[in-house]
DNA sequence: CTTGACCTTAGAGTGTAGTCCATGGTTTAT
DNA sequence: ATAAACCATGGACTACACTCTAAGGTCAAG
């Protein structure tokens, strides 16, 4: 047997065979040569791949946003435009998330701070200042 | 009829009637009294509630997580600190995410760099950015 | 040469957070 | 008085990302 099982890439990733399955359904593996038997057989580069999916899953990206990452890889020299604009598109929108994050992240924060600095006598600063909220910043 | 209608307070708070039904069910909204032709009647306060829920899912909470913070806020004072836990957890999420964000936006910035300078005789640099992303972002 | 850990497949089930539908009753405006 | 717009219910359906099951084949150790 040369190369790796799909439990041994598995527990590399630290995901299950399960999952490294469906992403080879879902075109974010290609899929990989078998043994005589039938065994699919990974190369050690997989191990890598896979955890780049996993850091793009773990920050938010759906599988299928992962895949359209993935694609720009395999695209061909003649559209390399086409992939540049994609990776372009793809970087606006993280520009956009993580401004997102950085909102939540301030929102979250102030409301912690007024939690630790509270009067115990007082209603929990967190629930008020959600409710406040409602009040001085409107509807949406 | 006394109170608001359901599609009221649904567009007051600019989400559908079937998510104000669903989120009764799920416990986050109380039980609203009925006309006598059995239309849901509301208060004026459920829309500042309704809101509430609706900011605590904007700050990354999940349905249920804001079902137990209700919860909390009705059983009493001293539970403040449960909740300051849950939102210091979120938190703690939140700037994960953040910084895992902002590495794949350097990796995607370096591959659009690449591709952009590049030369037509060379292949697609696209392939290997990602995998000296890959390599260089380590491993989780 | 059997046992147990692994592998294969297709397909069903889970949880989250809605969204849509059919069917029927109610209210409101013209 | 009738049409449009609303409300009620239960149940089906969606998308996402797994997770598990059944039923069987394979491989290494003792």
């Amino acid at each position: 047997m040369k190369g790796l099982t799909i439990g041994q890439i598995a527990k590399q990733a630290n995901v299950t065979p399960d999952t490294i399955r469906l992403y080879e359904r879902y075109g974010l593996l290609d899929t990989p040569s078998r043994s005589m038997s039938g065994y699919r057989q990974y190369p050690e580069a997989s191990v890598i791949h896979l955890r780049f999916i996993l850091r793009a899953k773990a920050i938010g990206f759906t599988l299928k946003e992962i895949g359209e990452i993935l694609a720009l890889r395999k695209t061909s020299i003649h559209t390399c435009d086409d992939v540049r604009k994609k990776a372009e598109i793809k970087h606006q929108q993280i520009l956009g998330k993580l401004d997102e994050l950085r909102k939540l992240e301030v929102a979250l924060r102030t409301l912690i701070d007024t939690c630790e600095t509270h009067d115990p006598n007082d209603l929990c600063p967190i629930i008020t200042a959600l409710e406040q909220a409602d009040k001085t910043q409107g509807s949406k």
